[in-house]
DNA sequence: GATGATCGTTTCGGAACCGAACTGTTACGC
DNA sequence: GCGTAACAGTTCGGTTCCGAAACGATCATC
């Protein structure tokens, strides 16, 4: 636990970083599609379109659609389990990566840069 | 400041909160929307629908729907300048006060429980 | 090998959103 | 007064997203 946060701080905190999203020219993800693709990338795998669909709440074809736009992205992509043809596997790419470890550095100036 | 974060600390942190945001009932927001109502919640009024536009880089259409849509929501509301009447100022509501607030629990429940 | 369950995807009508262009109203300089 | 600039809102065609339902493919069981 890294130290107390207010109130005042942690919403200033969601501003700056939102608006930083809002304003870089990378596509603005919807909150679905952020959650989405965070889990893949900070959960253990595997992650199937079940799972997570399950895991946020929202049904089946909100997870397929997700996965279709952040594959045009290029943010991941999908492979079928070899075990269980029934099952897609989601799978991380070098670029998903690469815009996760961005959000990562912007959270982190935001806090730095937090007031008292 | 209130000391430092981890990359992988606000990755998580970030996770966590979009996650409670997906899964609660509450309507869910895009990243602009977000980005209007904690502007107009945390930056010094008045707000107009122009210098929101110019301010987070996207169309006054854009912000016209946002405030639409978040004005249906009841979390803010529209009104007329009355010494420029071209202008519109946004103003704030009860209802989005309280969403704004919860939103700043939920960012410092989650960070609280952040693992070292 | 037929049956039923479990996958992910597709289809469907409806809703929300996008930017560019345009409209109507108001303020200001001349 | 008159013209111009600035403002918010609306219209337009096209795109994306929504959940419910139906679909085909695959596995497990008997």
């Amino acid at each position: 636990m890294p130290a107390e946060l207010r109130p005042s701080q942690a919403l200033r905190l969601w501003h700056d970083v939102i608006f930083d999203l809002v304003r870089s020219d990378q596509p603005d993800l919807s909150a679905r599609q952020q959650a989405v693709l965070l889990t893949v990338y900070l959960e253990p795998p595997p992650h199937t379109v079940r799972a997570l669909a399950r895991k946020l709440d929202v049904t089946k074809p909100a997870i397929t659609r997700a996965l279709d736009t952040m594959g045009r992205l290029g943010l991941l992509t999908r492979k079928r389990d070899e075990a269980d043809r029934r099952n897609v596997v989601v799978q991380r790419t070098l670029e998903g990566a690469l815009a996760v470890e961005r959000l990562g550095d912007t959270i982190v100036a935001r806090h730095r840069e937090l007031p008292l």
